[in-house]
RNA sequence: GGCCCUAUCGUCUAGUGGUUAGGACGCAAGGUUUUCAUCCUUGAAGCCGGAGUUCGAUUCUCCGUAGGGUCACCA
């Protein structure tokens, strides 16, 4: 139970627990960082500790990705694959002694027998509980009498009680689940690792986890862990149930299977790691205010698991782009400088006009449109700032105000804007809007502002005839005013 | 099929035995001294259904309904 626990209570342990099989989503990445933000905030540990005992789905790299995948959103452990603690390591298959010694002890205690059937006979049973639409239960085969243990056959627990358990969990409630939900789980395998359902609890006990975040998934098989703490004189941690994340569509949870991205496909894309953290932080859990933006620092400050969900939430990207894009306004000019840069294409640095103050006036036009470095790449791509660094080439009948009849027209005009500026200031877009508004009032503001836009940038939309003049500086617009009255006079 | 979990705007959510049910994203309209964008304002949009308890239920209870999970020598 939580009851108030001190902030400085350096008992709390939480960990994660992935298997290395293939890249980390969404669904365990926010896993991790409930994990993770509850250790910080508490003053306590966090493991990171890998589940490798099935072999036939291990996937070469997963542990390298899963850490670079953590590394990326600063969620750093305690102890992890890199770093053994006072337990020893943090990998499982590392950790087989361990086991074999509290499976010995199981054994000894007459809470553990070994598996008489073949795989082939258990299947069988499986298939007639299931043609019999009732649940597979395998203690109703358990044998009368144990053989001895020699290592070859699967090792299960005998239940040290067939009947309905009761827990707490913090996020839950009191829960319970009725004796169809207590088995003789299999404890080692016959090629000696031992199960999901063994392992962990050994392993949270010797690591001195207190708090158990996970999926609820694991709610229906808790009785079964429950069964295996009995049986080896374990206290039960705290339960902390997370809420399931749900698809777009809301039909069914995230999975690899669904279309569920790897975390690290977000970098690529050019998502900020504190904006991811802290969207995912808001996907099942709240700070009870209103606030919504949080470095990760504020979200340690303001964790709460009494404040985590308990119903699905569905992902959605529209909302994390946008969590993105304030993430990123709130960043410096140099770090928007490089984040900008790091997204546009090489070509652009051999465009004639290129010049890094050039980009950098760009970078607020370039910022309030879009919401993630993917997007700069693409409005690039299709040319969007091409009239930035290259003299735009355009057709005059655009330089034509919709009040005007002909493009003719608008040629006094510009012609006298351009004088109005040779004197200007363009220490800013400010500066140049005063040289030239009362002009604007005189003839009229589309009458002059659309045809000196479209004379700078070439487009029918663009920023603002003064922060372009801004951007393009005093010569390099006086120069494009010229050309623009040039043509209309072909 | 058994067992278990869940249910507030489209989405993420706040909230209470009596509230005009609040915020955010998205959407729509208007405005911010031309267009696009930004920004601001406004708006539309919700308590799954039925009983019960109660003076009063979105809130508590029960029954439905819907969705999800689980019943492996996977985790």
């Amino acid at each position: 139970m939580d009851n108030n626990p001190s902030p400085t209570n350096n008992k709390i342990v939480t960990r994660f627990a992935p298997s290395p099989t293939g890249f980390m989503h969404i669904g365990g990445v926010r896993t991790a960082l409930f994990a993770y933000l509850y250790a910080r905030k508490q003053g306590g540990k966090f493991i990171l500790r890998i589940e490798d005992t099935d072999k036939a789905r291990e996937l070469a790299g997963s542990i390298a990705h899963i850490q670079e995948s953590l590394r990326w959103l600063g969620i750093s452990w305690d102890y992890g694959p890199d770093k053994p603690g006072p337990f020893g390591s943090c990998v499982q298959s590392e950790r087989l002694p361990s086991y074999r010694a509290w499976a010995e002890k199981l054994i000894t205690a007459g809470f553990a027998y070994p598996d008489p059937y073949t795989e082939e006979q258990v299947a069988v049973f499986r298939e007639q509980a299931t043609k019999e639409n009732r649940p597979f239960l395998y203690r109703q085969h358990r044998p009368s009498t144990f053989e001895t243990w020699d290592g070859t056959k699967p090792l299960r627990l005998k239940a040290p009680a067939i009947k309905r358990y009761h827990w707490h969990d913090v996020t839950r409630g009191e829960l319970s689940a009725g004796e169809e939900m207590v088995d003789d789980v299999v404890l080692i395998k016959s090629d000696g690792y031992p199960t999901y359902n063994f392992a962990h609890i050994i392993d949270d006990y010797e690591m001195g986890v207190t708090h158990i975040m996970r999926g609820d998934e694991f709610i229906a098989s808790t009785p079964k862990f429950l069964s295996i703490y009995d049986a080896l004189g374990f206290a039960y941690p705290t339960f902390v149930t997370l809420p399931p994340i749900l698809r777009d569509d809301r039909t069914k949870k995230l999975g690899k299977r669904d279309g569920a991205k790897d975390i690290l496909e977000y970098r690529t894309e050019g998502y900020l790691p504190e904006a991811m953290v802290n969207f995912l932080a808001l996907i099942g859990w709240n700070p009870g205010t209103d606030q919504e933006l949080f470095t990760t620092e504020e979200l340690i400050a303001a964790f709460d698991i009494r404040k985590i969900q308990r119903a699905g939430a569905a992902f959605n990207e529209t909302k994390l782009l946008w969590m993105n894009k304030q993430h990123l306004l709130r960043k410096s000019q140099d770090e928007q400088f490089s984040y900008v840069l790091n997204a546009l294409p090489p070509t652009l640095l051999a465009q004639p006009q290129y010049s890094e103050q050039r980009l950098k006036r760009l970078l607020p036009t370039i910022l309030e449109r879009v919401s993630v470095a993917v997007e700069v790449a693409e409005a690039f791509a299709v040319g969007e700032y091409d009239y930035v660094f290259a003299s735009p080439a355009y057709d005059q009948s655009l330089l034509r105000w919709k009040n005007d009849t002909s493009v003719v027209a608008v040629k006094p005009r510009l012609e006298h804007a351009k004088t109005l500026l040779v004197t200007a200031d363009f220490s800013n877009a400010e500066t140049i809007k005063a040289s030239l508004w009362p002009y604007t009032d005189e003839v009229g503001r589309g009458e002059i502002l659309w045809p000196l836009r479209v004379a700078l940038s070439g487009k029918e939309r663009s920023p603002d005839p003064f922060t372009l003049a801004y951007i393009l500086g005093k010569e390099e617009t006086l120069l494009r005013i010229e050309k623009a009255c040039a043509k209309i006079g072909e």
